[in-house]
DNA sequence: CTACTATTCAAACGATCGTTTGATTCGTGA
DNA sequence: TCACGAATCAAACGATCGTTTGAATAGTAG
């Protein structure tokens, strides 16, 4: 019997672990020493690597969201600025990296219910953390849908856009009561949900 | 100086409070003592009126919960199977009772971000207790929602209506990225917010 | 091999957690 | 007024929390 990763370092294997157990239990129900039993580390490795519990979740998104946010402006450029394209377009370059992301064989599934935490979590540190170091890529899509329903008010795109990234969250994240058939894989299911995602969204923001 | 909440008993007082820091730090990160204090009543109180903590948490639930539904099924009820009704008829039955109850004058706005905790929350024993005592509840508007949808395969809606669901609470929670204006009231603030959620879900239900 | 740094380790720190105890006070019917 | 259950109280329980310490080990450059 091997170790559970025997290929990753202990910095890389509490990260992965827990991003695991922040998803399972929240940031305030994943202990330390569930983290470190799991990842089969010693318990002072976390504040020797990451300082604290805090730097520590921090630096659970940091990891995802770099590369999250890099491929998402990327595919929202890919597309460019020509007038055809369209409001399908430009949520499909919002959600098909988060999806593929969640698809990744390193385990970033659990990755997109940390996220669907945070958006739950009021905490003040967190929300700026996020603010301060992803909110140009928000502006950037905002922009962009903007540019696309040029009949919204400011205010009346602000209003859709935010149940947008509700809908997208939480749907991701899959916290829905309705549970999937078993006969489907979690894949498919993954790509079912982001084609209804960007259909439903669209006609929302295109409504009346 | 009176105390904060002079005319409600201890129990009373309890769940308030409860509510209030339940939404804001979760339910893991809010504790017994922080709630007691706040509320002006010795700890012990909360083992001795409710058992334990985890009970505490579901009496939060049923104390809200008990009237929504039963005013969502009014709602749903009062609108009636002629053919005449429309979606967004419906779609009111659901929304407008969470946005009443959020407005009443004890404190309801805390309980929807409650709500939205829980749908983030994977506790499995929360989730339990949700679907045993309003899962009939939720069954009675997708059926609703089916008759008015009948080109959609069962797949398809019940698809739209988790999506709808997610929508929905985080909406109501306001756990959006984006601030409102300071300038409009809270109260007009959440009666846009059911306007806008009711048409930006009635569109992505009809979508294609 | 030696010297030095980086990392891991067991152990303990003080703080806080949910819960329990037993005494005390309150409220009401006899 | 008395008696008895309900309610509140201060105090403490053992468990667990995030964090720190100092020694042991691993790894590397000279």
């Amino acid at each position: 019997m091997r170790p559970l990763q025997p290929n990753f370092s202990t910095r890389e294997r509490i990260l992965g672990v827990a991003e695991t157990l922040f998803a399972r239990h929240g940031f305030a129900g994943a202990s330390l020493r569930q983290v470190t039993a799991a990842a089969n580390v010693n318990l002072a490795a976390v504040n020797y690597h990451f300082g604290s519990k805090e730097s520590l979740i921090e630096e659970v998104f940091r990891r995802r969201l770099d590369e999250l946010n890099r491929h998402r402006l990327a595919a929202l450029a890919a597309i460019g600025e020509n007038p055809s394209r369209t409001l399908e377009d430009v949520l499909d370059a919002f959600i098909r990296p988060a999806l593929e992301q969640s698809m990744d064989s390193t385990g970033g599934t659990a990755f997109v219910r940390v996220l669907a935490r945070a958006y739950a979590e009021h905490d003040e540190r967190l929300r700026k953390f996020l603010s301060d170091n992803y909110g140009h890529v928000l502006r950037e899509f905002a922009g962009a849908f903007s540019k696309l329903l040029p009949s919204l008010s400011k205010d009346e795109l602000y209003w859709r856009l935010d149940i947008v990234a509700g809908a997208l969250t939480y749907a991701m994240a899959d916290f829905g009561m309705i549970k999937r058939k078993d006969n489907v894989s979690e894949q498919s299911h993954r790509e079912q949900s982001a084609q209804h995602l960007v259909r439903f969204a669209a006609a929302g923001l295109r409504a009346e």
